[in-house]
DNA sequence: GCCGTTTTCGGCCCGACTGTTTTCAGTCG
């Protein structure tokens, strides 16, 4: 049977909307649905792993009707109630809704009246100039559709990593500060809510005169076309197919403009909603009570006047943190600066010809810790191939790089360096290095490199047996995933968790821009079952130690705080955990 | 269809922008 992903029900249930919508059905229904499909988009686990679990329901949105209907889909394949609510309509219509400016009528009315079943055919008729002879539509819009059609193929259907967003967003806000008007400029959206990818790039303006703002952002060099510009709000699609919505206002009434744009959406309906019951409404205007509209220059007041405290951008998920504001709950998440060393750091140490290291010396890789105020670092080379290599070999390797580091050790002043190997877990659950190799180490950071495919029992079972190991410290990126690569793989995380936290295994929060593995939902869960995590770079060059940023967001996406993260220890403390 | 420090019934965020209109519907975030 197929398998599902989180992205296939995200738009079979946006398709059911459309179909409901086009139908003239209930419109809350219709936004039931919308919504459940946004929250199925945003999720960091796959649906199909939580109803195995028998955790649909910690995904909001999802309610019993929505959780039985993916019940049937996932034991059928297939949803009786959704085709037959398809079936009704014309199946053209379905296509046409990735066409921007196209929602569920609009689509509806020109499948129906065009008899058009795909996007080809729809083509073929603005061509021909029957979509301008539609009532409802005209010229423009017959245009328009054609311009968007044209850009399908332009707009990646991939979100971004941060690291690709934001050098783009730089680049708008140092055009946007160019201009005399603009008293502050803010990257918002996903982006500030540090969302492992982001599919658009959200700005925000401070200026008394956010007309002009406007006006010198459709200057910028790299926008490849204008998707609308009103007097405070625009839109753009650039050159290399990514959106930016920009939102301008006074800065007298910033803090509610920063607010609404940083979203999440989910964040901010439940955060109206709650308004409303106290008879106050809530917009990007500010907060409207007693027939009185209150502004606020920053967050903090805004949120202070629903009688809650400062939620962080990276907590905004309508995951709970709303109620933990009016409850002064709310963790007090780690910061960049709680982090005392990294000990993920892969060097040019030639551990062996032809294999996969770093692109800098152990030397230089200290210098730079320096410079970052760390306490210590653990260099964490991949260990010798096992396969082409006998045990024996393997232990001269090692015991050969060991002496380059105690070397290294005795020089290194202010910082104290770990002796590490990052070591494969094999795909019968077996270390990459032998016992007589492992008690050559500091420690190890154990991870699976290689047969990610496999099942959930498997990996569960790998994964068990490196965290029994009492010479494995840390598991490295626990789900494998890479973004917009590879999937996470499939493991009993209840389990794994329990065995983490019974045999002090930490597990990594890995802050490569393309893992962020643990995921955000993971850590939480984690968390709750007591597991220590800590968060490092896997850096192979000198650049990459400055993704500890990354690490320490989806950290905070996840709730943690300094006392959940082992490397924010002091080293006096840190150390304990190793054998030194 | 979802949801609950306002309720298990009866509500459901708020506003901008566009095009086709003569006051609004559709789409988007």
């Amino acid at each position: 049977m197929k398998y599902f992903s989180n992205k296939d029900i995200a738009k079979l249930l946006k398709e059911i909307s459309a179909a409901y919508e086009a139908k003239g059905e209930n419109r809350f229904k219709v936004v039931a649905y919308d919504s459940a499909a946004t929250s199925i988009e945003h999720a960091t686990s796959e649906l199909k792993d939580l109803w195995e679990e028998d955790k649909l329901n910690t995904i909001p949105g999802l309610g019993k009707s929505i959780q039985e209907h993916l019940e049937e889909l996932f034991k059928t394949g297939k949803v009786k109630h959704f085709d037959s609510v398809k079936k009704s309509l014309p199946q053209g219509m379905f296509p046409l809704l990735d066409i921007g400016g196209l929602g569920p009528k609009s689509a509806y009315k020109l499948a129906r009246e065009l008899n058009v079943k795909n996007v080809e055919d729809l083509k073929r008729a603005a061509k021909e100039g029957k979509i301008s002879k539609l009532s409802g539509f005209g010229e423009k819009s017959e245009e328009e559709i054609l311009t968007a059609i044209a850009e399908l193929s332009i707009k990646t259907t991939n979100r971004y990593l941060l690291t690709e967003a934001f050098p783009v967003a730089e680049r708008v806000l140092k055009h946007l500060r160019s201009h005399k008007d603009c008293e502050r400029a803010e990257p918002l959206g996903s982006l500030r809510r540090m969302v492992a990818t982001v599919g658009d790039i959200d700005i925000a303006v401070a200026s008394k005169n956010p007309k002009a703002i406007i006006e010198h952002f459709k200057k910028f060099k790299e926008i490849s076309r204008l998707l609308d510009a009103g007097p405070r709000k625009s839109s753009a699609l650039l050159l290399n197919g990514m959106q930016v919505d920009l939102l301008a206002s006074s800065p007298r009434a910033f803090g509610a403009l920063l607010q609404h744009f940083t979203g999440s959406k989910n964040h901010n309906v439940h955060l109206r909603e709650y308004a409303i019951s106290k008879k106050m409404s809530v917009s990007d205007y500010g907060i409207k009570a007693g027939g009185k509209l209150h502004e606020f220059k920053t967050e903090e007041e805004f949120y202070r006047f629903l009688g809650m405290d400062f939620i962080e951008p990276e907590l905004r998920e309508d995951s709970g943190e709303i109620e933990a504001a009016l409850f002064r709950k709310l963790p007090k998440v780690i910061e960049v600066k709680d982090i005392k060393g990294d000990i993920h750091l892969h060097s040019n140490y030639p551990i062996e010809p032809s294999h996969d290291f770093g692109k800098d010396s152990f030397e230089a890789i200290v210098k730079r810790a320096k410079e970052l105020d760390y306490e210590y670092i653990g260099f964490s080379d991949h260990s010798p191939g096992f396969s082409t290599h006998s045990e024996a070999q393997i232990i001269k390797l090692i015991n050969r790089r060991k002496d380059k580091i105690e070397q290294l050790k005795t020089s290194s002043k202010n910082i104290k360096v770990l002796n590490l190997l990052e070591i494969d877990i094999l795909t019968n659950g077996q270390l990459s290095v032998p016992e007589e190799g492992l008690k050559l180490l500091d420690g190890t950071i154990a991870g699976i490199h290689s047969s990610h495919r496999h099942n959930k029992h498997m990996i569960t079972k790998r994964l068990m047996t490196a965290i029994s190991s009492p010479y494995v410290q840390v598991i490295s990126h626990p789900t494998g995933r890479l973004l917009n690569q590879r999937e996470s793989y499939d493991a009993d995380w209840p389990k794994v968790f329990e065995a983490c936290s019974k045999s002090n295994t930490l597990l990594e929060i890995n802050a490569c821009p393309n893992r962020l593995d643990l995921t955000d939902t993971l850590i939480r869960e984690a968390i709750k079952r007591g597991v220590k995590l800590m968060i490092n770079t896997d850096a192979h060059d000198l650049k990459h130690m400055d993704n500890m940023r990354f690490g320490v967001a989806v950290a905070r996406r996840g709730w943690a705080e300094k006392k959940h993260i082992a490397n924010t220890l002091p080293w006096v403390e840190f150390r304990k955990i190793f054998r030194v």
